[in-house]
DNA sequence: TAAAAGTGCGAAAACGTTTAAGAAGCAGCA
DNA sequence: TGCTGCTTCTTAAACGTTTTCGCACTTTTA
């Protein structure tokens, strides 16, 4: 590896010369400065990162903590999608991104935090973990910048996908196609359900459309075979809803295994509607209605964030972000009358 | 950040005796050992990667050059599950994860090699790249320790998914079903691409199978539209086969819109078969029978590749390592008479 | 008993940068 | 002439490690 101390010998000056030429730094006559970049260039020149970082603290590089328990979160479309864009936007920045190291299972193992120090982050992004884990905590508290996706601490920055106005929206597109009694298979307990399932009452509540408590049921994210056990719960009501809602789309496919077994169609005889605007949804019969969360924009605004957080830390706003999603009418909700 | 500084103060011993300490150097006596890594854990220490990497040129950071032109990289199930694995596993052994910077368009940036060089990884692992590309190439030939995904270079460690067993199964799988008339549309070139189609040759020989011209066709991967207009010219044909082969899962989803728009059924009047093992296959209906590709193996074995030629580069073979799949029969082949 | 070998530790240089402080040269000015 | 101030460059220290070499002491060997 062609160093500072190479360039400064072929060109006839000092190493803090050289430095300065390449770094643009005021006091470095004009003449010299091209000389020492025209050299560096000619010789591949490359600054060495880990001595850049050790003497400014500064890495360039991003931690992404992104772990689930059940291992799903690079298999996981919307988190994978969000992390695409978020790799880009921070690449087209100047920063990389590293995997904060999830592996529990070390003798001697580093907390997310001291391995986030080991590394130098300048600063990490939290994308799918378990919120309330006490490292995870631990980390958020800690002096190095933290944005959150999907997840609201205090005084933390987060880039949240408005479940709110999602559900909302969703439960209008169905009302205004006729339908009054809507089920609504939730995901399990975190901030991001407990969000959607609220603004579900809301929008039934101002809409008038009243909800019994047994057409609230829960099933895992991306649990297939949940949704399709509590669907069946659902088909065997008295009164059993025109429509059903689902924690996401790929649940969304469990459940209609439910509906079809029963030898129902999606959806003239039931309509369901998922969550997130998987790909795959776009390419099946019936075309799911869901509600497409804008990833591109989630990676995005939680790339730009960071790095705000990280260069001009006195002035960026600690703050949430929302990023409105959008409904994706399929054909999966029948007009009814 | 407490360093060894620190500690040599508070255990009154040199700096070099708590480097020696904490790395378990001979020299060193036991009880002082004990005394400086006790102070160690007591004090927080841990040490900074950046002037480690510095003073030894090891970083335990492994590249990952994922990149696509379409930027479906990590939305693609298949490499995305590589991926997943490859990182616990190289978590497990001590190395973390960083991407090698796909960015493309901003000005002065570096190349595929020179990002590796500056970043200092200690080895690269590249998946769903395009391999001809010409910073590719030139990343692979250097002397940086190097393992391919699914693709073979000279002197250049491969992890392959075995696509000629995988196509030579299926087909059998397929033939014992009874097909005679059995159609590929294949992905668009590339050598895993070449391998499944020279597989689908030389294995319908071996059965006997004569294969037209016509049935054979081209669609790119993952493109639903491309598979569903190939499906429509199949199904026009005089004879139509009676099976079709797809270059993955996704695809297949398109030719089977093709099919039932016909007002065909799957499997009664036409059979598929995907490639690949996504997981929402085993969720809808028809299943669909695939060979399901083993990513954990792919990435373990990419990991552990990669890890040994840096670690032991002279015993360490360059190879080609063949991870098979496995037919995940469903029930979108339908057994004729 | 003296030399040799072994043990435990420290001093110092080195890795490739950045940066504060200072020096040299020169112009302008009183 | 001597002072000031500017521009351009250098010196040297520093970041936090690792590692070579050498020193002092102890134990073994001849």
């Amino acid at each position: 590896m062609v160093s500072m101390k190479d360039i400064s010998a072929a060109c006839g000056v000092s190493v803090a010369t050289v430095s300065k030429a390449l770094n643009d730094h005021g006091d470095i006559g004009e003449a010299t400065k091209q000389r020492v970049r025209q050299m560096a260039k000619e010789m591949g020149y490359f600054p060495n990162s880990a001595a850049k970082a050790l003497k400014t603290n500064r890495t360039y590089n991003l931690g992404v903590l992104f772990e689930e328990e059940d291992h799903s979160g690079l298999t996981h479309d919307y988190f994978a999608s969000v992390l695409d864009s978020l790799k880009s936007t921070a690449e087209e920045k100047g920063y990389d991104i590293t995997f904060v190291n999830g592996c529990r299972t070390r003798p001697n193992r580093m907390s997310y935090l001291e391995h986030c120090k080991y590394r130098g982050f300048d600063g990490v992004v939290l994308v799918c973990v378990n919120f309330y884990d006490a490292e995870v905590m631990e980390l958020v508290r800690s002096d190095i910048p933290t944005v959150t996706i999907d997840h609201l601490f205090n005084n933390v920055c987060a880039i949240m996908s408005d479940n709110i106005k999602g559900i909302h929206d969703l439960l209008h597109y169905v009302y205004d196609k006729g339908h009054r009694r809507i089920a609504y298979i939730h995901g399990v307990d975190s901030s991001v359900t407990q969000k959607r399932l609220a603004s579900f009452y809301k929008t039934a509540a101002e809409l008038g459309v009243d909800i019994p408590d047994e057409y609230i049921r829960t099933a895992a994210y991306r649990d297939t075979k949940g949704a399709y056990v509590e669907t069946e719960k659902l088909l065997d009501l008295k009164k059993p809803p025109t429509c059903i809602f689902y924690p996401d789309d790929f649940a969304c496919y469990g459940g209609m295994n439910a509906i079809r077994e029963r030898g129902l169609q999606v959806p003239d005889d039931i309509s369901v509607v998922g969550f997130d605007g998987i790909r795959i949804a776009r390419h099946l019969e019936p075309k799911l209605t869901t509600l497409k969360q804008d990833t591109k924009q989630l990676g995005m605004r939680a790339a730009e964030k960071i790095i705000n957080l990280i260069e001009n830390p006195k002035i960026t706003l600690i703050e949430q972000i929302l990023v409105e999603g959008q409904v994706c009418a399929g054909n999966s909700v029948a007009e009814i009358s």
